[in-house]
DNA sequence: CTGAAAGCGCTAACAT
DNA sequence: ATGTTAGCGCTTTCAG
């Protein structure tokens, strides 16, 4: 047989002797059915190979046993670890995942999120990629789908969930910790552009930005908590790429070579900025202190080892996923925000400045 | 409103005036319709924000525009860029991927591709755990879906095809290099166990070996092929975890202290092996070379620069999705196998034996 | 405890 | 070019 959906539930309950309702409930276990014949159509339906059409079964119920995740890089490691608990949790309440990458493309995340909702998921997770236009996220929670924003905010969609790490706080560890060592002179190296605005920003009226501007932001507060000037000229932009991030931090350098401590926002940004210290000629940490975001498998490979801060990326993907079934199981709960905090892992990239 | 499935294509037709049959060739585009119905219906659709429900229509076509996704770990590297681009080779064809990790745990891959089963998915991509029961995957494929067995084959299951690295080819690529250098005594750290029979496994008869095994068979045939004694002592085993992969490669310099070079074919294993040497004392590369299996991005970073063979992981994504596509385009296409080829990136920690 | 009938939202003959 | 009818496979009233 080559053909699809050979046997249905109509096969079993002819073979069965029994009608085609007497052997739904049967396979569903439910109650009211005899012994005799549960284990009858039980037995039937294993000979046949008989498998549940469950596109038939959510016409019904309307619900689909599956939810939608959306983010931008499957292959970051953030998103693929956060994937990976999101997985796990929800498969735990028999849930499948329907993923989706939009590799940095608008238009991409519009007819993922369209074909999510044609396709009746339960729910969705994502991590929205930067724009004004939030139509489609807003459009699908007021359709009454759960909604569960990953990692990055979505100004114009309430009724949705948002999990992320608390960025400002996990800045002010890193400024902080340098700050502590002696530092007045520390960069950074982001993904986002500095606005004088991040100064004033604070939880909650941060809410709108993404998580780079955020790290900014924290950068910005932490500096001037601890009376040290703010100065556009150590705030470095930088793409989406490792090769931009390793030109923008030797141009940091280069510009300000009375800089001596870096500060890196975001995992693929850091392995850029290490090669780029690494090349400086600098001695790290003796003559420049590096601080990453995120921990990689190298963190500890390489020398000195990096000093990084931390996100709880397995919990953001439990808590995403936990606050989504959540919200499928009682579609009237409010949103909610959760901000989960960053640590400091303490290695040897970082120490006293020199002189 | 928060109930689902708010306004199906009745209520578009009785808005825009027309029948059911009508709206719905209307909406698909069908050349039939008058310009003028199309374009009300069109806007009709749109001012009630009319969502096709791509389930009942896939009660009736019979296909799903889904793919399932079956791997071990959604977080190893290898797997999360397999999986991007099998998304995005898929998803320019229409098609959804539904993922699932199964963490290793062969019950949880028999349920989940029971799961895809019943979901109707018009096709399977699976690295399947190795085990003696492949009888969920025989299943699968004979009734009627597409399969493609990815990096791992399963040896009961014929009408898959099958798309991995050239394993032998890659480890040949390895070793050729080490003897080439004037290694004599090189060590191996592997998830596989050496068995005497993996000297005379070639292509074809090696079809039924996991990935590692496969590598480990190459390194026992080029070991031979170069006239070097093969030792069993030589090769130590690990289990698939990185800090394991450190006590391996520790115990075997320190057994062997002969041994000039490691190969080591697994890129979880290969932050392990690297560890060890780094605290081994030797000095890499001038008292012992390395060889890690698969490019990570900290393989410039760390320092000696690590020598590495290479997997084509995108490529491998994009042919198992294509043979999928192929497959599910055409169910009587015998399947194939496809072994794609490594190539070794020789770096700082490969070098010529000490004295 | 079991059966008959209705219908989920859509497409696909079959008419007109 | 449009309307009517009959299902896809299943769950779920409603009757017995």
């Amino acid at each position: 047989m080559t053909s699809r959906q050979t046997v249905t539930i109509i096969d079993v309950a002819r073979a069965a002797g029994v009608s085609k309702s007497t052997a739904g409930r049967a396979l569903a276990g439910a109650s009211e059915v005899s012994a005799r014949t549960r284990e009858k159509v039980a037995r039937v339906a294993a000979e046949l190979g008989y498998r549940p059409n469950k596109l038939a079964r959510s016409m019904i119920t309307g619900n689909t046993e599956t939810v939608g995740v959306v983010v931008p890089d499957l292959s970051n490691r953030f998103f693929a670890e956060a994937l990976q608990s999101i997985a796990r949790t929800v498969r735990k309440h028999g849930y499948e995942v329907l993923v989706s990458g939009t590799e940095g493309e608008r238009e991409l995340e519009r007819r993922s999120v369209e074909t999510l909702a044609a396709k009746r998921v339960d729910g969705v997770i994502v991590a929205p990629l930067d724009g004004p236009d939030d139509e489609h996220l807003r459009r699908l929670a007021e359709d009454g789908t759960a909604l569960v924003l990953l990692d990055r905010p979505a100004p114009g969609v309430d009724r949705a969930s948002f999990v992320s790490t608390n960025n400002i706080e996990a800045s002010r560890l890193a400024i902080d910790h340098l700050v502590g060592l002696g530092h007045r002179h520390i960069g950074i190296v982001s993904e986002a552009r500095y606005d004088p605005a991040l100064a004033d920003a604070t939880e909650p009226s941060t809410a709108g930005l993404r998580p780079s501007a955020m790290r900014l932001a924290g950068y910005v507060q932490a500096l001037t908590s601890a009376g040290i000037p703010v100065r556009p000229e150590y705030m470095r932009y930088s793409a989406y790429s490792s090769a931009i991030s390793y030109d923008a931090t030797r141009t940091l350098l280069r510009t300000n070579p009375e800089i001596t401590a870096i500060y890196c926002t975001d995992n693929v940004l850091s392995a850029g900025a290490f090669a780029a210290v690494q090349d400086s000629g600098l001695r790290c940490p003796h003559d420049l202190s590096l601080i990453g975001f995120d921990d990689h498998e190298w963190s500890t490979l390489v020398r000195p080892r990096l000093t990084v801060v931390e996100q709880p990326t397995e919990a953001i993907g439990v808590a995403a996923a936990e606050d989504l079934l959540d919200a499928i199981a009682e579609p009237t709960r409010p949103p909610v925000t959760r901000l989960l905090s960053a640590h400091l892992v303490v290695r040897d990239s970082t120490a006293t400045p020199r002189g």
